[in-house]
DNA sequence: CGCTTCATTGACGACGTTCAAGACATGTGG
DNA sequence: CCACATGTCTTGAACGTCGTCAATGAAGCG
């Protein structure tokens, strides 16, 4: 229910056109980039790339969410980035994946052939600039994440990852204040984005619950009472400083 | 001494010309940039940018290191980038600086005032094709360096960051097999480099000379006898495996 | 029902931080 | 030349946060 069904190919109708890597395209360019376009849909829990493979395609999330992990030989694992729905998949120039990206819902996504992507990418300013804009803003969301796993305590992180998928996740709540949210990810998978263990989660979920600073409906529905003691918590400016 | 005098103007003779944004720009394209640009120099230990701060300039490093940091209320930072010669500061069509830029040797830079910049962009895909490619560069760079401070031990913080330098710094060294460089940074700078105290850093730049893994003359002056070795340390893959 | 997956909670210990003292190099002034 | 100050780095001891190991609970599914 939260994974619409879009399978259809319109570009017009895509939830994701106007913030996607063909969000500046005229409608020519949708024309040319619709016929090398394809969907694909994975299940939650597979695997769409593995690290080192060689990728015939990149591409955007359309509808649900995956993880970006990188793995060392003894198995310890960091997430490196979480992919929304208009987030761009792959890297136009480099053949094999630096990666893994692993489908955490449901995920349907919009593939593009790798090679003729990157002819339409020299021919036309549109993608490539959309695509540097895009890569920019992930590039400070790394930056942002860095701090995240260098300096702050472990409630501090818990808080930070709570608020940033509330910020991009929320449903429109009907009773004012309160910032309603399903967490799309495990506990391990918060704890691998965040560089602590799954019991360390645990826990600290558990003392922001007892503390009021959210509460739990089952493991991984979260209502957010006060957004800006959440903030507070995550050790945040709590007056949103915004760059345009 | 290793901040070659720069400042005379002709990007023929630019020691960063080939990697810079400027890159892939034609006779034409550089004039055109000419006309924009100037140099400007910093001391070490001085501010070239504060966060928050309107720039009114974009540009690059053309000698020396300098950093790139995140500070929060209390006072805890982290370092988010290291600006090396060639590297991009700045970023089109955002007005504030997200960071804090601080030079931590001499620095020259080559300035462009940022609207005009921001227009030659837009005229030419040269620049943008470059910008992209170093933008997507550094965005791999933040996410091997999410590895390393969400999952790797003091020990092996210490040996990645060693052998990152080392890597990007090496002046070549007569005899033979050993790598030889001088930390650009201090021990303070390193501990917000890595997410550790200065006295961690300590302790393990210690703990790998008393090991036998690097040599110290001096504070700075760091041999490196066996690569693999450190790269071991780092708990890297030895096997570089590299992709295109 | 048993099985699996995901999450919670407790006890204990290791690693890195904190606090504190001291080493070492460089520069300044008497 | 020495006394003194300053900045950078090293080292030690005590502490605390978070990781490890293990048991238990809760929910979904054949």
């Amino acid at each position: 229910m939260n994974t619409p069904n879009f399978t259809a190919g319109k570009c017009s109708d895509c939830p994701i056109r106007h913030r996607a890597v063909c969000a500046r395209c005229n409608a020519d360019e949708l024309v040319e980039l619709d016929a090398i376009k394809y969907y694909r849909t994975y299940e939650a829990g597979q695997t769409v790339i593995w690290s080192g493979d060689k990728m015939g395609f990149v591409g955007s999330v359309v509808s649900g969410v995956a993880t970006l992990t990188q793995t060392m030989e003894d198995g310890r694992t960091q997430m490196v980035g979480l992919l929304l729905p208009s987030d761009f998949v792959g890297r136009p120039g480099r053949d094999g994946a630096a990666y893994n990206v692993v489908a955490t819902t449901d995920v349907v996504m919009c593939c593009f052939r790798k090679k003729p992507f990157e002819e339409l990418m020299s021919k036309t300013p549109h993608i490539a600039h959309r695509l540097l804009e895009m890569t920019l803003d992930e590039l400070d969301a790394a930056r942002e994440w860095m701090l995240v796993l260098g300096r702050k305590t472990a409630r501090e992180k818990i808080a930070s990852l709570l608020s940033i998928i509330a910020r991009r996740n929320t449903t429109p709540d009907n009773d004012s204040v309160s910032t309603v949210f399903d967490l799309p990810l495990t506990r391990e998978a918060m704890a691998d984005y965040l560089g602590l263990t799954l019991e360390t989660v645990s826990r600290q979920v558990s003392a922001l619950k007892r503390d009021g600073v959210i509460q739990l409906q089952g493991k991984r529905h979260v209502t957010v009472p006060d957004m800006t003691r959440l903030m507070e918590e995550a050790g945040d400016d709590t007056d949103g400083g915004f760059l345009i």
